[in-house]
DNA sequence: ATGAGTTTGACAATCATTCTCATTTAGGTT
DNA sequence: AACCTAAATGAGAATGATTGTCAAACTCAT
């Protein structure tokens, strides 16, 4: 029972590569398209099961649009939510201390073990306007 | 282009219906499940269409499983949001003014135009412990 | 009761995501 | 450097929630 290890594979850089270009949350299937159009040769499979080994393990965060769909962003590594715009995707990242008290407060109250929360806000950007 | 109407059938009474007995959040397949176990003949594209009716007019909530998967439940008809268990679904509503404000303040900061938010908590309540 | 516009339901079609499994690879060991 | 083996990959099939189709049934204002 050896401990769980991540190999470095040539895949598995192209697709944190690419993240890190992106700015806006994107769906493994447009990951996987911009992989393609820029030469890189990555299975789709290999796309969904990179973003959520990476997504589990909290290097980038997950959120799912309207149509349930998981959307995956490189993000600063400290706690925060977003808003997100509804056209085009822009994230823009945002903290609230605050939030994070009134949250823990509010499950000990009614007797939960907190595992997580979500929080976020949607609208238009400035430029989809 | 005469304004949308909602026709009552028999159908549309017998998901309220359901809805008002079911205290946590559910999917469109087991509000299905339930109507068929009670005798009421329901096809399942009525039932998907008629929550989504539903939730669109606010009349409903919806949200989102780990999975994807759009969970509807009848709430209070006020603003609130929810504390979820991840393991029985049961839900508790929870409100927060602070919150709210907050959230208003971010977006308006950031130049979005807020359409909503999300603020779900997510944990396990006592019974499933 | 009538008729136009809605709604329904059985079933097909979508489509994101997952599964299979033969083949390749990473990374440690001689 | 050659070897070994568990982990990773990818092409394609399979899954499963959700959506689309369209003829038949229904609602409700007249
Ligand atoms: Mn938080
Ligand atoms: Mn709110
Ligand atoms: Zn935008
Ligand atoms: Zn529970």
């Amino acid at each position: 029972m050896v401990a769980e290890q991540l190999k470095s594979t040539r895949q598995r850089k192209a697709v944190s590569n690419i993240l890190a270009t992106i700015t806006k949350f994107s769906s493994a299937q447009e990951v996987h398209k911009l992989l393609i159009s820029r030469g890189e040769k990555v299975g789709l499979a290999t796309v969904y099961r990179t973003l959520q080994a990476l997504a589990e393990t909290g290097a980038i965060d997950v959120l799912r649009n309207d149509d349930g769909e998981a959307l995956y962003r490189a993000c600063s590594t400290d706690h925060h939510h977003h808003l997100v715009c509804t056209k085009c995707n822009k994230t823009t990242e945002i903290s609230a201390p605050e939030v994070e008290i009134w949250t823990e407060k509010i499950a000990r109250e009614q007797g939960y073990l907190i595992s997580g929360h979500t929080i976020e806000v949607f609208g238009t950007c400035a430029n989809c306007r």
